[in-house]
RNA sequence: GCUCCCGUAGUUCAAUGGAUAGAACACUGGACUUCUAAGCCAGUUACGUAAGUUCGAUUCUUACCGGGAGCACCA
């Protein structure tokens, strides 16, 4: 359609020996002004004769022109249009909204990245959210996908935790940060410990480091289950460790130089807004720039992927952008495969949420405490919860307030489930074989009508800018209008634009559930 | 001090360089003998400041003010 109308732009203002310059044809910020519309007028001053001559053959499917505004021509489609966009809908079904932009392509997302021996807090459920609702964009989009979680399994902070287990403390992890950092001689211990894992060199911390490990890869199971997650390759950073350290070992003097015992990277050589960073530290140990860059290789080796996702929290940012430069000189063709997407902190209202003090939010607990708030209904409650994360630009922080801030009235993951639910229980009652329609409208064209049909641009959009929140606020606009709709029609009755009605209702339903898949948000049937 | 990100209604968030800057929450009022009221309708309130580019700037550029993150062996 919008390819359509911009050729016919182009021939007429061939017509009235214009040069076909820079002019869009975009839906309109107002329903009211349009289901399309150009600049074209504008740009070129020549509104007028572009009319008429578009008037002469309007494009099909097109109603009516107007002139409006400061110039722009805005195009009103047609009844036939908007009735056949619904039985393409109910056609497709499950698959509309899918497109093959991406086909034949390869992609890697990872996200979430939990650490055992640690709590899945409420910071990995956001990587969580988004990284799921990325994996589908883009698979949606056509690609192939391998859906990638990496694990700090080895590092201080493991150390931490093995340490407070030998001491038999109840809250490991949380009593070995704190004595790491008010006890010499526990830091030294715990030093001293993490080096063991490392080498592999003490029975007894073996154990307890095996055994802590699958513990916690079984509870982090649990909660995948229950998000709608599924990891197709597991990464830890004991592998990529080794591998990251060899790979900087090798290119001492080349890349990476000697400094302080540490082996350290000086990005400011290759762009002057970055810094040096320590890739080995002075006790031989790789740090995270070094398993970072290890574990694009692994990726790679596991997966001969054509563009590979990264999704952490922006804390990182700038560490990333360093590890990439590195990685610009070490393996440039990986580099350029690699995109770096960063999430803003679910933040608590008293400040930055921390694991250090054990002053954290599990998961697990913010989905009890919002299933409270809704019937005990546990998909309402992930939904909630995804949806205060999904609608909203990925970059940037959600203040977090346990009691208030999971919404589930009005603007929220409810009202779409709710709209979804009331659509099924409501196409249940009407018992009919076929939903799509033959006969047109009389009255005016509903809002709902004009917004079913561009869900696949939705998504192709959120794909080109990783923009999950495009579809979230698509969906709300569309069950508000569906709403809207419902209040003031009833669907079934015995006139003979039931079946149209219900034909909405149909297609509706297809592009909620559509919708909501790709956010990862449930869709139950009833509630 | 340097680098990066962010300043939109009382609050939480939207707005591919375009038209009257949208929602939701909260607040006030309203509709229903009918398909799920977790719903519908109506009302009040906002682009941090100052320049620049442009026919047109919330959007791009610069400066300033304010908030956040990072700046060598934690991730």
């Amino acid at each position: 359609m919008k390819e359509n109308i911009e050729k016919l732009i182009k021939e007429a203002l061939k017509s009235v020996d214009l040069e076909a310059g820079a002019f869009v044809v975009e839906h309109p910020t107002d329903l009211k002004m349009g289901d399309y519309s150009t600049n074209v007028g504008i740009k070129t001053g020549k509104a007028k004769e572009i009319i008429t001559h578009l008037e002469a053959e309007p494009p099909s499917g097109v109603e009516k022109m107007e002139l409006a505004g400061l110039g722009f021509i805005n195009f009103y489609l047609s009844k036939k249009f908007f009735k056949e966009s619904i039985n393409e809908i109910i056609e497709k079904g499950e698959d509309f909204g899918r497109n093959e932009n991406l086909k034949g392509e390869k992609t890697i997302i990872e996200y979430t990245d939990p650490n055992p021996f640690k709590e899945f807090h409420i910071g990995h459920l956001m990587s969580n959210t988004i990284g799921e609702a990325v994996s589908r964009i883009v698979e949606w989009n056509g690609s192939e996908t391998r859906r990638a979680c990496y694990q700090g399994d080895v590092g201080i902070h493991v150390a931490k935790a093995v340490w407070g287990i030998l001491k038999g403390e109840e809250n490991p992890y949380p009593a070995g940060a704190k004595a790491y950092e008010e006890d010499e001689t526990a830091k030294k211990e715990i030093k001293e410990i993490n080096k063991k894992i490392y080498e592999r060199s003490d029975e007894k911390i073996n154990e307890i480091y095996d055994s802590g490990k699958k513990d916690s890869l079984k509870k982090f199971d649990v909660i995948y289950n229950k998000l709608g997650t599924k990891f197709d390759l597991m990464f830890f950073e004991s592998e990529s460790g080794t591998f990251g350290q060899r790979v900087v070992e090798e290119n001492i003097g080349k890349v990476f130089e000697k400094s302080d015992g540490a082996i350290i990277f000086r990005a400011e050589k290759y762009n002057p807004r970055l810094h040096t960073r320590v890739f080995i530290n002075s006790e031989g140990l790789p740090t995270y720039e070094a398993k970072e860059l290890g574990i694009a290789k692994i990726k790679s080796e596991k997966y001969l992927y054509g563009r590979s996702i990264v999704i952490t929290g922006n804390e990182v940012n700038e560490y990333f952008k360093v590890v990439l430069e590195a990685m610009r000189q070490i393996f440039p063709e990986l580099a350029e495969k690699t995109t770096h997407i960063s999430h803003g902190m679910l933040r608590l209202p008293s400040g930055k949420m921390s694991s250090r003090t054990g002053d954290v939010i599990t998961a697990e607990a913010l989905i009890e405490e919002v299933k409270k708030k809704v019937k005990g209904n546990e998909a309402v409650a992930i939904g909630a919860i995804k949806y205060m994360i999904l609608r909203q630009a990925i970059g940037n922080d959600i203040v977090f307030d346990i009691e208030k801030s999971v919404s589930t009235e009005g603007d929220s993951g409810v009202y779409l489930q709710y709209a979804y639910a009331r659509t099924s229980s409501l196409l249940e009652k009407a018992k009919v074989s076929t939903w799509q329609v033959d006969t047109l409208m009389t009255g005016p064209t509903r809002e709902i009508e004009r917004l079913l049909y561009r869900f696949p641009e939705v998504v192709e959009r959120a794909e080109k800018e990783y923009a999950p929140h495009y579809i979230t606020t698509y969906l709300t606009e569309l069950a508000s209008s569906f709403n809207n709709f419902y209040a003031h029609e009833q669907i079934i009755d015995i006139s003979p634009e039931s079946p149209y009605r219900l034909a909405i209702a149909k297609a509706f339903n297809i592009v909620m559930k559509n919708g909501l898949t790709i956010l990862g948000i449930p869709a139950p049937e009833r509630m």
